[in-house]
DNA sequence: TTTTTATTACGAATGTCTTCGTATATCTTT
DNA sequence: AAAGATATACGAAGACATTCGTAATAAAAA
C-alpha cells in the first residue's frame, strides 16, 4: 500500500476483466467489453496504454500483440476504494456503509450465515 | 429515486456540510472547507452555483446572502452512491462489499451489535 | 509476392471537474 | 456621502478523462 492510484471508472472495468480472466490482450479485453456497451477498440488500447504509465498494469511485449496484468490484486484494490469511499460518502465510519448495504442489497441466507461468522470471529478476537 | 445524479467529490464534500449544519450560505461552507484545506471562496460559490444548476441543491435568494440546502437527504444519496461503487468495484456483490468493511475497517462492539440485530431482522423477514 | 488484416503508437478533439480572477452590485462603517 | 467590505455572476484557464482517427508496422492470407 506505498501508494495508492486510484483507477478511473473505465480503468476499473478493465482491471475487472483482468482479474476474472487473467492476464489479457487489448483485443480480448475489448471483445469482453463489447458485450456490454459501444467501445472502440483503439479506446481501450489507449486506455491500457494510460493504465500502464499510471504503473497500473504491467505487459509482456514479447509477442506483437501483448499480454496486460494488473500489478495489484482485486482484494487490495478494493480495499484502498472502500477506504475512500467511507470517507467521502460515509464520513468515515464502515458501520453505517455496512447497515445501508445490508438493508437495501438483500443478501442470500449463505452470505448473511458467512457475514455472522465473520462478526463472531470479530467479537473473539476482540477480547484478547 | 427517479434521476439520481451522482455529485463529484468536491460536491459530495459541500453535500456533507449541509447535511450536517443545515441550510448554510456560501461563506458558511467554504470557512468550514477551509479549516480541512486551501479553497478560495469563488471556487466554493462556483462549484455550489453549478451544484444548483444541476439540482443537487435548492437555495433561497431572498437575502443577499443566498441560502442552499440539499433536495436529496444523506440516505438517499448514499443508497445511490452505494449501489453504483458495489457494481463498479464489487462485481455487484454487497455481501463482499460488506466483509471487506467489517474486515478491515474495524467497528466497535456496539456497531457490531447494531449489525449482528439487523442480520437477525433480515433473516426472520426472510421466513415469510 | 502482393494484398488484406491486425496491432501498436500517437495526436487531437471533446467533455467534465476544479480553480480562480474580475466585474458588478449591495451592505456596512466611517 | 464616501470608502471599504462582502456577495453574486460569469468567463476562462488548467488538469484529467474519454473517445477516436490516422499512420506505421507486422503478420496472415491470397
Amino acid at each position: 500500500m506505498t501508494n495508492f492510484v486510484k483507477p478511473t471508472e473505465s480503468e476499473l472495468e478493465i482491471l475487472q476483466v483482468l482479474w476474472q480472466h487473467g492476464p489479457s490482450s487489448v483485443r480480448f479485453v475489448n471483445d469482453l467489453l463489447s458485450e456490454r456497451r459501444e467501445v472502440g477498440y483503439t479506446t481501450t488500447l489507449k486506455l491500457m496504454q494510460i493504465m500502464h504509465e499510471k504503473k497500473l498494469v504491467d505487459r509482456d511485449t514479447d509477442a506483437r500483440s501483448h499480454i496486460y496484468r494488473p500489478i495489484a490484486n482485486e482484494q487490495l484494490t478494493q480495499q484502498n476504494l472502500l477506504n475512500g469511499f467511507v470517507e467521502s460518502a460515509f464520513r468515515g465510519s464502515a458501520a453505517q456503509l455496512v447497515m445501508q448495504a445490508l438493508g437495501n442489497h438483500s443478501a442470500n441466507e449463505q452470505e448473511l450465515e458467512q457475514i455472522k461468522a465473520l462478526i463472531q470471529q470479530l467479537e473473539n478476537d476482540q477480547q484478547l
